[in-house]
DNA sequence: TTGAAAGCGCTAACAA
DNA sequence: TTGTTAGCGCTTTCAA
């Protein structure tokens, strides 16, 4: 079984090639009933273009990457999922690329642009501290998409799509407090994160300030520098480490979902109830959450319509039609059976 | 900054194209120093070949895929970090590609390798009714990683890479049985799962027999048709009917991880205790469930290497250097703290 | 050991 | 509205 090719179609259908050609690539100047006629015979003959052969023509492959940092991370899961699902409304096609923490993320997309004539990129987590010059380097939009957008970022091409972490952040700390709650533990990522991590502990600090309550920095378990951030392992570590020897407080906000699942374990391990001796929050929204037990109350990001105006946005900016920069979308707030009530 | 080809290169060198191509390709016939030479200059001028070009002329991709079926399980998180990893020691380029539940994913496959060319195809769970001629129609190799290689597929394409589940499901449940339970119930996937799930039921059944002790349906629970398998949500509907509904048992064998979770809750929301009241195991070994509490008792399937055996199995085939058929590696019993040992 | 030249399958400019 | 044709950047004969 030879492959069959454009001039074989052409043959058989007693037409040019270039006819053929502008029958596949719904050009505007060819009759529609030969247009008709060639369709049937590819269809007929199986007939699919040679990719390569039109990307060497057209000098690019209309190809865009998911490119995502942490790929172990059960959180970007269901955006990768989403994505393969959205990526195929497009006539584009995708590749997925998995870096691994300790690279840049910002130097493999480059490679990345530069072997693959990639139209653009969509960065899922990661991208912790992108100057303008990294990203203007890119030389195609990309989109941000989970990762908070520096206030030090202002080139052209940067696009971001976020829930707004600091705001979702401060509504759960928020509602904690409203919930009687005054000595709230803290359990972000490492100090030095400047990305969401960053403004998830603003939030934190903002809604204190809001309800006139002490900032006590006892009460913040930052993670080493050789912990892994968001993983169940550096949840239980920096909890069991709280409970052990840190001050006495009510509830813990884990920064993450990951991590309150080992929140949850260094606090049942020591016999503690949740929420009756202690509340604990998560932030993300992980399905797998909801089941454990007690239910854990999270900010759910939306990952579906994430992804999607990520990829939306992408291809505006890809195809000229670029007018938004950046999208900011609501997360719901998902109250669970994890927070105890001291009103009462 | 225009691009530059291989015809830049080698006027700058002062020799001709094929000579170029002969030094990046590694063609014996070329005489080491201008070898050299070309090879210098391609760097100082960043030069990368056009693979677009390439694949046209070579009429093949160096390409193979990954296959993934139910990308949002979270066992698979960490064999496509390997496999990202792996893949790099290669000089194949790949894809990942995510089938969703309900697609065919051997009808995927096909149309894979026709429109990319794929070499072959590293299929990452389901493949559940796999047919000699469905699998022949790929026309390249593939191998089936932690799927259960059918009795009826006796394809020489065929291979596979998994460990004994069946010999794990009977070890798990022997183990239980030693540890004093009789009444053990079963959570597997649907009843008409024929690939790894009925194999470690099968595992199951041959526990008990091995031990003399009868095999009650009443303490299996298949899923429902409409039931996703391998989801927390699942197994925490599946216990909770066995809990409300079904015979007391002294422990449940939950056939995955994931589904161990949700059972997890069923029996917790129920105020019962776990291990005291009841023992819970699972299967697969999601680093996740080690932080669940207490600590789940399972079988680790060696993902790393497991990938690393599959990549290699493939390329050997792609190759033409395959003897090997199918890998069967050890997979390691995680004893914890999820079973209570009921001869105390 | 090298270079010239013929395509791989496709697109697009040009001519008809 | 259609066909002819010149390449895109590369590999690979074939001849030197």
């Amino acid at each position: 079984m030879k492959k069959v090719t454009i001039k074989d179609i052409a043959r058989i259908c007693n037409v040019g090639v270039s006819t053929v050609s502008r029958a596949m690539n719904d050009d505007p100047g060819i009759n529609a009933q030969t247009k008709e006629r060639i369709l049937a015979t590819m269809k007929e003959y199986n007939y699919t273009p040679n990719g390569s052969a039109r990307n060497l023509k057209r000098n690019e492959a209309n190809t865009i990457a998911l490119l995502v940092k942490g790929i172990d991370n059960p959180f970007f899961n269901s955006f990768i999922k989403y994505y393969e699902e959205a990526i195929k409304k497009y006539r584009y096609s995708s590749v997925l690329y998995a870096v691994r923490e300790e690279e840049d993320e910002l130097e493999a997309a480059r490679q990345l642009v530069k072997d693959q004539k990639l139209k653009g990129i969509l960065f899922l987590g990661g991208v912790a501290q992108p100057t303008d010059e990294a990203l203007e380097a890119l030389e195609v939009p990309y989109v941000l998409c989970t990762a908070a957008i520096n206030m030090n970022v202002s080139s052209d091409h940067a696009l971001a799509v976020s829930i707004d972490d600091e705001g979702e952040a401060r509504r759960m700390v928020d509602y904690l407090i409203k919930m009687g709650h005054k000595r709230i533990a803290l359990i972000p990522t490492r100090a030095s994160d400047i990305s969401v991590g960053f403004l998830r502990v603003n939030g934190y600090k903002k809604a204190l300030e809001d309800n006139g309550l002490e900032f006590d920095p006892q009460l913040v378990r930052y993670l080493k520098e050789n912990q892994e951030a968001y993983t169940p392992k550096s949840g239980y570590e920096a909890a069991a480490d709280l409970l052990d020897n840190g001050p006495d407080c009510t509830a813990i906000f884990a920064i993450s979902d990951t991590m309150a699942l080992g929140v949850y374990k260094a606090i049942q391990e020591r016999g503690l109830r949740i929420p009756e001796d202690i509340s604990v929050v998560g932030f993300d929204g992980l399905s797998m959450c909801e089941y454990l037990h007690p239910g854990l109350t999270t900010i759910i990001q939306p990952a579906e319509q994430m992804l999607k105006s990520s990829l939306d946005l992408l291809i505006r900016a890809i195809e000229g039609e670029g007018q938004q920069k950046s999208i900011v979308l609501a997360a719901e707030f998902k109250e669970n059976e994890s927070v105890k009530n001291l009103n009462i």
